[in-house]
RNA sequence: GGCGACGUACCCAAGUGGUUAAGGGGGAGGUCUGCAAAACCUCUAUGCAUCGGUUCGAAUCCGAUCGUCGCCUCCA
């Protein structure tokens, strides 16, 4: 295991050594559940599950934690909008969520804590700030932590908090902070707010505090590996570094990881400039899941990731040629000798998989290999050299890779229809007797319902055609 | 203004000092096929934003210029 991964922190690449031998601890940052997640959010999710799905492929524990921000700002304001309360807003959109990562075959996060469900820790948290003197109330409640006690702040966003500009986005001091940089552990309670009774009084979490408590609570003070996108380094995960070591005095995470956006038309994508693309909306369009899927985690991880309508396209097309060959395997029988040259094909592909999976996540250089693969197996079906135990060994190979990449064809897939196998059954007999005109009929109406049906020298063979144009 | 990422073919995208610049998509031609489809084969960047420099050798290192994007207390 020499997975080696760029930690913001330090910015150099460092060797993934577990804290605990053999069992990996992820925390990612989640989503904020006041609205849909676009797809530039869902890029995020999906490269910490890529990261996830190869640490179980190499053989390693993970215990991945994402966190489901149910209480902040936008979501007291959408409820109130809307007249109903914040649990219920937050719900509607927590299930969207999760329907959304089970469509692009997210990787089920182990927990998925909730803010709102660990005020304890929160407040607890928040108190051994104050005894710590690293935090101060206040006159409406709130309580704030003080930037001036922490000398590392600024390390992870490589920011000076000297030249932190203040009155553009910082504002000016509305709670009697005693620094305009300080940022909110605990917001007082304000009148049409939900707050929480707690032994720190009324109130309810600021936003960065939540991520420093679940995290702790559900993977320890120290853990491995911290995700989130390139614009949660700044303020969000600056001030989680800050209040849980200043909590703790231990180090919090070894390696931060941070993923580039996702742009369209030239800019990021977010919710706030309207500027998006849902994963709902493209679904209920007819795309497929997998080919966004694969356009989501087909780029590396630390480059933008450009999107364009047609990207969506040739994932498609990349896919088919996935299918068609795990259809041409299933479908072929040869009675011949096995390939002699299989072994050293698929363990040249797994060295080469791994290589660039092991260089921080390199998914290009991996797809590569897998895509020569395709291509050397296309040709010895072609050749015929390969016997009906090597296909079956091919396949089960290509079904191990997949299990980092998630973008096989659904395992059950094999609902036909009686129609549908009545059609298939008559074409085949229409070519035993050589009654052409009557089997291209045939080959047009299946189409018709989605069916390809091709010729090969191991009869006729069918699969689904999917959709992957809007 | 400060900090950072980036610019490779028609599109997406690897490669970060040394054989013919990965892979996917698209396009052209061919083989196979009853016809198709799929697959396979051949071709599709003497050149990597531009200009200089270092070097025996540069897409890769250095400098400058142009351009794009992000962060600098809403943010995946």
């Amino acid at each position: 295991m020499t997975l080696r991964l760029l930690d913001t922190l330090s910015g150099q690449q460092r060797e993934l050594v577990p804290l605990e031998t053999g069992h990996v601890r992820i925390y990612s940052c989640g989503p904020t559940v006041y609205g849909p997640a676009h797809i530039g959010n869902f890029r995020s999710f999906l490269f910490a599950d890529l990261l996830v799905r190869y640490l179980r492929y190499r053989g390693l524990r993970v215990t991945w934690v994402m966190n489901i921000t149910d209480i902040d700002d936008k979501i007291i304001r959408g409820a109130a909008a809307q007249e109903i309360t914040i649990g219920e807003m937050a719900k509607h959109w927590t299930d969207r969520f999760l329907a959304d990562a089970a469509a692009l075959r997210m990787t089920p996060p182990d927990v998925l804590p909730r803010a709102t469900e660990h005020i304890p820790e929160i407040t607890t948290l928040i108190a051994s700030l104050l005894e710590r003197d690293h935090a101060y109330r206040t006159e409406d409640g709130s309580i704030f932590f003080r930037i001036a006690s922490w000398p590392a702040y600024g390390r992870l966003a490589r920011l000076d908090p000297e030249q932190l500009r203040v009155g553009e986005r910082v504002e000016a001091d509305e709670y009697g902070k005693d620094d305009v940089r300080d940022f909110a552990l605990w917001k007082g309670p304000k009148l049409g707010e939900p707050t929480f009774s707690t032994l720190l009084g009324e109130g309810r979490p600021g936003w960065h505090i939540e991520c420093s408590a679940m995290s702790m609570k559900h993977l320890g003070p120290s853990f491995d590996i911290h995700t989130g996108a390139v614009d949660l380094i700044f303020p969000h995960h600056e001030d989680e570094l800050a209040q849980s070591e200043a909590a703790t005095g231990l180090p919090f995470v070894q390696t931060w990881l941070h993923c580039a956006h996702l742009q369209m038309a030239g800019s990021k994508m977010a919710k706030s400039t309207g500027n998006i693309e849902r994963v709902g909306d493209l679904l209920g369009r007819g795309i497929s899941a997998r080919a966004l899927r694969y356009v989501l985690i087909a780029v590396h991880y630390r480059a933008p990731l450009n999107y364009v309508d047609a990207s969506l396209v040739a994932a498609g097309s990349a896919l088919e040629r996935l299918d068609a060959l795990l259809a041409a395997l299933a479908a072929y029988r040869e009675d011949g000798p096995d390939d002699s040259g299989l072994a050293d094909l698929i363990a040249g592909t797994r060295a080469g998989f791994e290589r660039a999976l092991d260089d921080d996540l390199k998914i290009a250089p991996a797809l590569a290999v897998l895509f020569d693969c395709v291509r050397e197996v296309n040709r010895r079906i072609d050749a015929r050299t390969l016997s009906t135990a090597d296909a079956e060994i091919v396949t089960s190979f290509l079904h191990n890779l997949d299990r980092v990449l998630g973008i096989g064809p659904d395992p059950v897939d094999d609902g036909l229809t009686p129609d549908m196998e009545a059609l298939l059954e008559a074409r085949a007999a229409a070519r035993t007797g050589r009654n052409w005109s009557e089997s291209d009929r045939l080959r047009d109406e299946l189409a018709q319902h989605g069916i390809v049906v091709e010729d090969t020298r191991d009869g006729q063979r069918w699969r689904r055609l999917e959709e992957h144009h809007g």
